[in-house]
DNA sequence: TCAAAAACTTATCCTAGGTTAATATAGATA
DNA sequence: TATCTATATTAACCTAGGATAAGTTTTTGA
């Protein structure tokens, strides 16, 4: 399957295309080869596309006041990632995003997305909902970061995310769930494994 | 000026709206007097609703598995507030909402205010934008509360809120910022004031 | 106007998680 | 195959913030 196609796979499950809605789309979407390591997003460029993951894994993280790196998300195939802060208000991104692993995006630029849903009105209804499910997600994480250990937390995303888990560094995921590598390693030996 | 009124000159900030609209809206918003203390949305009820402060102050907040008020946001004249994930997701609300004052809010049923998107579609176009916003503040939320001490968030809090600080008890502003109110009173008499 | 309740402070002791630094292990790459 | 570089672990010690338990002050409402 090719990467276009897996984008409309993705859209189909949420609403209904046309052959005409797909050609627009098409042509719409610039695939991009990224290499391991390769960086997307520069921390004080602006993020002027959405971007869609067909294959691979990427992680978005910020450098701290304590200049070091906080993970906010990972992205893997099918998933859609970027810094929506810049995206939305048109400010110079806080995050980086970087490939994890080599991998293939779909991106879109925010003028041509938002004549599209001009011209696609249910692709608009699309990405309202996906703004719905990021606040959903992130609320889950904020709260789950100020009211739970981080014990928890590494339970809950070894639960949820263990193929993420698999692909990513240890300290990659202890960054994610705020945590030192070292004491993230004291928690694991502690609960045995 | 009136509670329809208030609602109106809101959304005009971001939309443009006809005489029709403005009376498809004010037949679908139903106002809804509170008491201080008088709690708006329990905690396993459905959020049904969207809301709209047109006078006083409430606060959201969840209990958490130490038994404990977190709160997660406070409101004003001219903020919507809400369990958002409740009222997307069509779950059970894990947050309360709660009027901190006497109080004033609209508030449009879910259902309603579908239809309204269809009726008048830069209605949908200004939630679309409401949920980004939603979560690019609840992003910079995240990352305060991950990245800075409760020092920082405390000052952070005061500049950005002051008149919020002024209006609500301070073992209030403890449970926005994550931290016990002892704790609060500690870092107060440290930086002196 | 005066209890009772709500809010705030102080002090002591305690713990989750951080820091630093040294060592171990595992991939990569020449 | 040997060597670099990226990860992961361990251990000793440190600190921000929590828990508990008294107080004190302020607000409320009968």
């Amino acid at each position: 399957m090719n990467h276009i196609d897996k984008l409309v796979e993705h859209l189909r499950r949420k609403i209904k295309l046309t052959d005409r809605d797909i050609g627009l789309i098409s042509d719409s979407f610039k695939l991009k080869e990224l290499k391991k390591k390769e960086i997307l997003l520069f921390a004080g460029d602006r993020s002027t596309h959405m971007r869609f993951i067909t294959k691979g894994c990427l992680r978005s993280y910020y450098i701290g006041e304590d200049a070091k790196e906080h993970i906010q998300q990972f992205g893997i195939e099918d998933w859609w990632i970027n810094d929506l802060y810049s995206y939305i208000t048109d400010t110079v991104a806080k995050q980086f995003i970087q490939a994890v692993e080599d991998s293939y995006i779909l991106q879109i630029h925010k003028k041509r997305l938002n004549e599209l849903y001009v011209e696609i009105p249910l692709f608009e209804h699309f990405f309202r909902i996906k703004f719905e499910r990021a606040y959903v997600s992130l609320q889950e994480r904020t709260i789950n970061s100020m009211s739970k250990s981080a014990e928890e937390r590494y339970l809950e995303f070894r639960s949820k995310h263990r193929s993420i888990e698999q692909r990513v560094p240890q300290y990659m995921v202890a960054s994610y769930l705020g945590v030192t590598p070292e004491f993230l390693s004291k928690l694991r030996r502690k609960m045995g494994s």
